[in-house]
DNA sequence: CATTTAATAAAACATTGTTAAATATAGGAA
DNA sequence: TTCCTATATTTAACAATGTTTTATTAAATG
């Protein structure tokens, strides 16, 4: 009944951003509420409308959240490797066992679809873009390429390992497939880095905008 | 009213699936209704529940739907190419292309949550294991390698076209959106089908079982 | 102590999927 | 033809949802 001043405007985002997490790591996104969240942390449901614009708010700070989450995760495993390659086949690990930890949270980032799909792409679209450029570090550490070639051999790399993650990772995945993405994971990155190693890009033409693509041989 | 026997129950399921499939294509999934399906279809909402269980199988139905339009499109794609490479590439260019063309029923078949998960991954699984099959007969005319090695190899250069599929074409995907794809989609064949060529694969021993990788040099 | 102000709750609304009940029509029987 | 019954179809009802509006209550202020 209208405990003023109990918890700060701030104390309520943060408890329900952590309460809203908490269910969705259980329940999946289908078990998320907007009364469920209130009630666990003991309010009800119109003061989250006094912190959230709406839901879709609410979930896109979790995805920001997981986000940092797992970029923390990559550069962590960054630490134990010393060479480019043991380096990328670190991140593709990393990364698949953080979506394997947290299956929930992690698909939500891609499935969610907030109603302005704008906000959302401008918001964390960021923080995704960071995971490509720990990528171009690797591989510009690997061997000197123009930016460009760099940049899209890591956006093309790191796409990858997210494609095995997604048709490999359920959203309740058993051991047998996180470790089926393992190595589908280092597989895909060692052959990968070995077909670019030996390839001599600079006469490869590629000239995609009139549709005409004349592939590498 | 009730003009009974107007339209055959299967007569019914067709027009509702073709409803509900224009519906997700103009407006999205988030778009669907099953009152909305009912009246495009001039029937009211109870009568979708003569035919369907409930909308997730629907839905299921559509995702079998797009899942077989796909295969069509991939086996045609391989109609014009002869050599594999070139398949391969054509595999990918094209699974591009359906994405793009039908973004809101393609990422449906991903992003769709039934509440009960296992009759979906029984349904369209074999749906989707077509693909990697079309892929692994590319990958066998290419080279002689032992079963396993093409099994896992297919999953991993598949998986990563879909990855790319899945980051770069969004559900409004601009005309840069797709050919930045198409040029990811084929840098990524390329190199790693030229990593591919040049590994000794026998020589490698993976053994994930116990966690411990060794991992290609 | 009285008054304002803002935090919180409570209630109301529209919309959803789904189910149960009501209704009307087609086809056969008398 | 006329009634009857089975069933296709509609209608109504239910519970749950996100969101908005209104009402209340406690703190701050004078």
């Amino acid at each position: 009944m209208g405990r003023r001043g109990e918890h700060s405007k701030l104390e309520i985002e943060c408890m329900a951003l952590e309460a809203a997490e908490t269910i969705i790591e259980n329940e999946g996104y289908a078990g998320l509420s907007a009364r469920k969240v209130a009630t666990a942390i003991g309010y009800t449901v119109g003061s989250l409308y006094f912190v959230f614009r709406n839901l879709d708010e609410l979930v896109l700070r979790i995805n920001g959240r997981t986000l940092d989450q797992l970029y923390a995760v990559l550069i962590n495993a960054l630490a134990d490797c010393r060479y480019p390659q043991r380096c990328l086949l670190a991140l593709g690990t990393a990364y698949l066992d953080f979506a394997a930890q947290h299956p929930h949270r992690w698909r939500m980032i891609f499935e969610h679809r907030p109603r302005d799909e704008e906000t959302l792409t401008e918001m964390n679209k960021e923080k995704m873009e960071r995971c490509y450029e720990l990528v171009e570090k690797q591989l510009k550490a690997l061997a000197a390429r123009p930016e460009e070639e760099i940049v899209l051999a890591a956006r093309a790399l790191w796409s990858s390992v997210h494609g095995i993650a997604a048709m490999t990772i359920t959203r309740n995945p058993h051991a047998e497939d996180v470790q089926l993405a393992h190595q589908l994971s280092i597989n895909l990155i060692t052959h990968y880095l070995t077909g670019l190693s030996t390839t001599d890009f600079s006469n490869v033409i590629m000239q995609t905008a009139g549709r005409a693509v004349d592939y590498p041989k």
